[in-house]
DNA sequence: TTCGACGTTCGTGAAACGTCGAACAAGCTA
DNA sequence: TAGCTTGTTCGACGTTTCACGAACGTCGAA
């Protein structure tokens, strides 16, 4: 496949991440990642088509929110907790304690053998 | 006019308040109502038609974020701090922050007669 | 080499969004 | 009353988003 652009740090758009996490669906995915672990693609569990998955791991991935590592023809998905900390201090956490109080994306999950 | 529905407490989701925050000149407003500071609809200043500003003022009301308040054919604009510290704790003052960090909305302002 | 699994991309359609100007409604003011 | 000001609503337009299935490319396994 290719490229799959990630965002530098400083390119990091405010208004890119608000847009990202509008949605249920990628505030699940966000919400599922939460813990800090890699997740792969296959452990994701979303109501939704493959391809409409991939769309939404792309904008997440686009608005820096995540970085996505290949290996072999599988993909593995991270939250860039830290990298969102340095960008704007304190405002994934108080998202993700958000997220809780208003139970969003509770749609999205992972497979059963959520071990590693 | 009429009704200007406000969304109660705990009516306010937070993918509408993500959704809200991912324009540019909605940022703009949200930042020109920081100081908590009710606003005269003359008093703001930004770079849309008059209809648009309109829209974008009821996406803001409808997402819980700010009141309107009518008197005579004026209008009157609030940020809703205390009711966003209580339903999402934190998240106003980190957005806040995010907006200076990254310098979004600075396109929205206020009249020069920024007095009261 | 053939096969299957995996994830991206493409093509498509429906819906939502941002923008504008024009028309409208409601309240002041002359 | 007539006119002005203020803000909302409406319709139109083009862009973007979300969703799907199908096709494709890549890799590991048989």
């Amino acid at each position: 496949m290719q490229k799959a652009h990630h965002p530098e740090l400083g390119e990091i758009a405010l208004t890119e991440v608000m847009a990202a996490l509008s949605d249920p669906i990628r505030v699940g995915l966000v919400r599922v990642l939460a813990d800090g672990r890699e997740r792969g693609w296959g452990q994701l569990r979303a109501p939704v088509a493959k391809s409409t998955l991939s769309h939404h791991l792309r904008v997440l991935r686009d608005a820096g929110l995540t970085r996505t590592r290949q290996e072999g023809t599988r993909c593995y998905v991270t939250l860039r907790g830290d990298d969102l900390q340095a960008r704007f201090p304190g405002l994934l956490q108080v998202v993700l304690a958000a997220i809780e109080i208003d139970d969003v994306g509770s749609q999205v999950g992972l497979r059963d053998d959520a071990d590693r």
